[in-house]
DNA sequence: GCAAAAGTGTTTCGACTACACCCATGT
DNA sequence: ACATGGGTGTAGTCGAAACACTTTTGC
């Protein structure tokens, strides 16, 4: 059926209504690897499933999303971008439903203590996922490929960093997210030179003989810069 | 409400259900100027609509934005991508509703003819348009920072342009994307050196005095080319 | 023969790549 | 003193940007 004007009303009525949910590709990063926040389905198989909800009546799609990321993870502020509408008619297979996925990336440190201990949730890499819901699979899968995209384009990596970071521990991130080994010199120049990073007098302590000083985000400018970037690009 | 396992069945009946749209923001280029596909809503008052429609219960999304495609403008094997949810509770006034938006580049001169008269369809410029349904001016305006997005990193902009084409009229869409004056010199040398046109015999007449020689794409190249960057690149 | 658009080449500059050595410190 | 990871500099290459003149042909 077309959407148009002549009889509007009585169209709207011969429409079928189906549930919205959606799901959430929760990524974190625990210093070596990217890991998916997921949690457990059923009491017995080993079925794994996004962290995922119903759209309520009086919520947008945004704030939907936000707020089942808060009520898993207690976490507010969180980097949050919708991915993709899911619609296959049989993707769930007791009832029609269309799930718009977001993926999240957040800080592991941040989160941590706070899981809610309600879900079953665990974090897992995302290179070796066990047996996935539905077609959540196919959402981690758009989620990398979307995240590799953004991360080759704008600072986005910082979402995924505690507040104090090192430039070693930086560059550990995008060997992950791109499974290779990035040339620290050209690393630490490029990075620097997006002057969107303040060097404190703190050194890390214990994980190396020298350590590594660390960084933090200059806030004002990375607001800017992602500001910036979003008038040109897509949303 | 947080959708995990126990008590799964009922927590799908206590789920509201929404109506679920289609809307596809269709791009065209006449030559001269970007421009949007619209219909007319209502009969006396001025407001147009992006085409738009309802999601059967037996289709994919991809398949209904395609099939309201097809009712429109009576053309298949159109480059449609998804582009946002859109779900503000209060978008449509009558009734709850999520639209998935598409978007659409078509090669005018293919359409022209077929437009479906049912509809009373118009062709707007991006830059000029007339008051929009609901949330439609949005939809459009995010279009066309996609397609300035991806234009940028993909030869999509061969998909606006007819079977043949000269490059001086390939600048000018580009132009018209950008909304800026390219320099003839370095875009020719860029769009040739990626090696998806091929060179014809024939020259433009009519335009010019000199003429210029029509280009087609080389479509077995320019399918590898996409299918190479989508391995990479966000969807 | 002239006006109008098509077509083409060179130089400059900045960005990315590859690559190797010294530094600081805990043991 | 030595092992471990942190930090830095340079040369070469490639792609992007700026820029102006010649060619064709319809009138």
């Amino acid at each position: 059926m077309i959407r148009t004007h002549p009889h509007m009303l009585a169209q709207y009525k011969q429409q079928h209504p189906y549930l919205v949910a959606l799901d959430s590709i929760i990524l974190g990063f625990d210093g070596e690897t990217l890991r998916v926040l997921l949690v457990k389905r059923g009491v017995e198989e080993e079925t794994w499933s996004l962290m995922g909800g119903w759209l309520q009546p009086d919520e947008t799609l945004d704030q939907a999303a936000n707020r089942i990321l808060y009520e898993l993870t207690g976490l507010t502020n969180v980097y949050l971008e919708q991915l993709h509408a899911f619609g296959d008619p049989h993707r769930d297979p007791i009832t029609r439903t269309v799930s718009v996925a977001y993926f999240a990336l957040i800080k592991v440190a941040d989160d941590e203590s706070r899981l809610s201990d309600a879900y079953q949730a665990q974090w897992f890499s995302v290179y070796d996922l066990p047996p996935l819901l539905f077609d959540h699979a196919d959402m981690v899968e758009l989620s990398i490929k979307r995240l590799r995209y953004k991360a080759a384009h704008q600072p986005i990596g910082f979402e995924l960093m505690p507040e104090k970071f090192t430039i070693p521990q930086l560059k550990k991130l995008y060997d992950a997210i791109y499974n290779t080994d990035f040339d620290k010199r050209n690393f630490s120049r490029k990075i620097l030179s997006t002057g969107l990073l303040i060097k404190l007098d703190e050194k890390q302590k214990g994980y190396s003989k020298k350590g590594a000083f660390y960084y933090q985000v200059d806030k004002a400018k990375y607001q800017q810069a992602i500001e910036s970037l979003l008038s040109f690009i897509a949303n």
